[in-house]
DNA sequence: GATAGAGTCAGGGTATTCCT
DNA sequence: AGGAATACCCTGACTCTATC
């Protein structure tokens, strides 16, 4: 095989981090999936492969060498979550931009200063918050967050974090995000629903796609 | 003609579902 | 429960095609 197309098959699983056979065969479009199977074990010297209900990989020591990847993937119980974050990524048809763990940064102005000012002080605080992922099409930013095995509470707890910097997130991207939530269940679907009256935002279930 | 890329078919392995 | 049937995933072997 070229290098040039390891090199690139390599970069696209550096860029998603962890990735199955049958993802890869939908992301890289390589003609059956009988080949895609073949390309992935021609490449096996630069990946780890790990076998669970299906044939996942992600790259070794050699396989970041080879592209110069600082991006360490540790085998983790975090698997399972990327590989949705997969299937969100194909959904939206493989963005240019997509960014994993995606960290936003805010600085809010105190809502109330009581009139005291501390010389040299700044009353501002920050505010950070880390999507799944990020991506624009069409010129609009579109946030995504993967529910996976999260509690309906910790959920909750993140909606209203983003429903409490909405107003800052919008000015840092310069226009009105799109929020884009891919959940397991119609249940926990219409649950967000609810929680994000009035976010713009997008809500999937998994069986959807 | 050698090589790489790609398709088809068959078969093994394993997980899931079905049936008694 | 436990064995049979089914479904799905992966791989080997063979073949064809394009390109150099």
């Amino acid at each position: 095989m070229k290098l040039e197309r390891i090199e690139e098959i390599l970069s696209t699983i550096d860029r998603l981090g962890v990735v199955s056979v049958k993802q890869l065969h939908e992301i890289l479009r390589l003609g059956s999936y009988r080949h895609t199977c073949r390309v992935v074990s021609q490449l096996e010297e630069y990946l780890n492969v790990v076998r669970s209900q299906q044939k996942i990989v992600y790259l070794n020591k050699e396989g970041r060498q080879l592209i110069g990847s600082e991006r360490e993937i540790k085998k983790s119980v975090l698997f399972d979550h990327m590989l949705l974050n997969n299937e969100a990524y194909i959904y939206y048809g493989c963005p240019s931009d997509w960014k994993r763990e995606y960290t936003i940064e805010i600085t809010q102005e105190p809502e109330f200063s009581f009139g005291i000012q501390i010389k040299g002080m700044s009353i501002t605080k920050k505010k950070t918050i880390i999507s799944d992922a990020v991506f624009s099409r069409d010129g609009y930013i579109h946030l995504v967050e993967i529910d996976n095995t999260r509690s309906m509470q910790d959920n909750r707890k993140k909606i209203q974090k983003y429903k409490e910097m909405w107003t800052e997130i919008k000015s840092q991207f310069g226009q009105q995000p799109k929020l884009c939530i891919f959940t397991m269940s119609e249940k926990r679907k219409r649950e967000f629903l609810s929680l994000c009256e009035k976010l713009p935002c997008d809500i999937k279930s998994f069986y959807e796609l």
